[in-house]
DNA sequence: CCTATATATGCTCAGACAGAGCATAACAAC
DNA sequence: GTTGTTATGCTCTGTCTGAGCATATATAGG
């Protein structure tokens, strides 16, 4: 990393060093390598992900090291982890990005000192049922415990219009020009202001634009507290959600973004489903992914058209009305037909009112 | 990660080991962090990605050292590696995937003595032009050469039919029952045979199956030829693309299908463009890309009510024809609405003729 | 100037599909 | 039976997409 460009002639070429852009790749400080999983499962109608304690009060995702020695691969080694830990069955795992220790652009950093040298790889793994964990520091809790300004389901969190909205619009106020105007554009795309509309996906963006705003319990009293900054809320940072450890929370929202998208365009919902289930069972599974309503009838078009779904046969006398028909996966079509998602519109106006089981 | 459930109780609860799912975090093996930048721009009609030479006769892609005590993400580690290397611009970088070593899914790890506790972060960057490098390992090379049979730009690549399709005919029927099922279905579906239709968002899968195939000359000798496959055919390896370096084609391959993608839904085309274009740039970029033709009437007209572009009021009399309006990306727009992509329809039977210019 | 050729650009038309809602069916509780 | 609840079938309409026709404006060559 050290050559200049004019050094070039005057360097003797060995094997590994035949070029300036390669010359350095042997070099650099060891580092260790954490695995960080977000495991998701659904229980009931509540999204669920599971959390550990770190220290005496911090929530965190659960992690394990990465050990070359053992394992040949990330997903094998943390197959193999949650398998000694937990007795969940993982059904679909996907990494979703590599954070460098300090690369975790400043989120969280207060909360413990920063640990050098640490690269950790972010995990998103799907479970079938949000089993019982043989352990006491092991819990599974719903996601939008950590995020209550993202669950639309039974209409909009009265928290957005209430607090987030108005101190947000508070912040982009607090400066003049550009800045501001910036400010104010991330705003009115992350939330779908001025008809834009709320998209489920932008999760992490609106996560990050309330770090930067000082509205989450994560962000540090000096980054918000600048000159032209008003001091933070207390009173609102205690209502937006509960608080993790380090970045995780960034985490979580980053898996919670990349399943919600998932969604559409493969068909992982399946990987969270029983073996039987009816139709508004699936559609409320993925309602508590999206965060919002669906329209009932055209979900069932649409999903019963992909051809994913056989009927079973039998009924389910659960439903308080009508017995609904129950159906299953068909794994045949599923494995050729890896590329089909679900048509998930964007939120409307008419959010379907909340099923009162 | 040796501890099981039974041993719960009687384990010493530290501050950092409050729980068996965290417990070892901070153990495990340190290993190397290496960088691995997919660099992209397109020349003329042509996309082509910067390869160094590795050795004496195999080409690589770029890669540089992370040092976590020099930069505090991997982000800024990349650009400043690639500013001090190359006079590049970056426009957008994105993190692909992170590889650990042995788990580079035996890709290539013939080519080269493995290097145990070597992690490498793959990035992909898109530059505004293929500016010349001063060095002369580094070559801007069009990415078809490694991927010919991606190309279907002048219609469907007579490599494809005359030899790889028929090679993996052979490679389905080597296995009876099950195994040579899931080999066809695979095939079906990454290739689009049988009416699926060609995506060329699969291009890694057909990358991987032609690896496994024995079909590129990545794959090494032993892991095709075992009791009921035929030995791999030398002839083919010599058609089927430039060979790289360990797996580094099938991180370009990742980078490819990952740019692919993206163009849908992200307005990552206009980081590639110059200041001005035609429409018919335009789509000669995105076709560059995607590698087929699109009907042009329909391309302006999606590109057209995006509102991403503004005429600049200028011609452009490049055409051979009628002079062409030259456009320039309303550049607010673009931040108001990163969430645009463009209309990219699947590769359909009939394909534009190729322009003759 | 006239013609052939090439590219740019405007416009139409039909089919597919999504969003919204009406209507009916089949259960439980009373 | 009546009411309440959920399941399920179906329609209607506006939008978008795929495909192609038609026209405009340049160049090259007679």
């Amino acid at each position: 990393m050290t050559t200049t460009p004019r050094q070039h002639q005057a360097s003797q070429r060995r094997r590994d060093q035949s070029s300036r852009l390669e010359k350095a790749g042997r070099s650099g400080t060891p580092v260790q390598i954490t695995l960080n999983a977000v495991l998701a499962a659904l229980e009931g109608n509540e999204p669920k992900v599971l959390c550990v304690t770190r220290g005496a009060d911090h929530l965190a995702l659960p992690y394990g090291p990465f050990d070359p020695r053992e394992h040949r691969t990330f997903e094998r080694g943390l197959r193999d982890w949650v398998a000694r830990q937990t007795r969940l069955s993982l059904g679909y795992v996907e990494q979703l990005y590599t954070f460098g220790d300090r690369g975790r652009e400043g989120l969280g950093r207060s909360l413990e000192t920063p640990i050098e040298h640490l690269v950790s790889v972010g995990y998103l793994a799907l479970a079938g049922d949000a089993a019982p964990v043989d352990d006491a520091d092991a819990r599974w809790r719903s996601w939008y415990r950590f995020f209550p300004w993202e669950d639309w389901r039974a209409g909009k969190p009265a928290l957005l219009s209430d607090a987030i909205l108005p101190a947000l619009d508070r912040w982009t106020d607090n400066r003049a020009g550009t800045v501001g105007d910036h400010r104010r554009s991330r705003v009115e795309t992350a939330f779908g202001l001025n008809d834009l509309g709320w998209e489920e996906e932008r999760i992490l963006e609106r996560f990050e634009l309330m770090y930067e705003a000082g509205l989450v319990g994560e962000t540090p009293l000096h980054e918000s507290a600048d000159q032209k900054d008003q001091p933070p809320d207390v009173n609102l940072k205690a209502r937006t959600g509960l608080t993790m450890a380090s970045d995780h929370r960034r985490i979580l929202a980053t898996a919670i973004a990349r399943l919600r998208g998932k969604l559409k365009y493969r068909p992982v919902i399946f990987e969270m489903m029983g073996p039987t289930f009816t139709l508004f069972d699936l559609q409320r599974a993925v309602e508590a992914i999206v965060g919002f309503a669906l329209h009932k009838q055209n979900f069932r078009r649409s999903v019963e058209s992909t051809g994913l779904l056989m009927r079973t046969g039998s009924m389910s006398d659960q439903t308080g009305g009508r017995p609904a028909a129950l159906f299953s996966v068909n794994r045949e079509a599923l494995r050729d037909r890896a590329d089909m998602g679900l048509v998930i519109p964007r939120l409307g106006q008419k959010l379907r009112a909340p099923a009162k089981s």
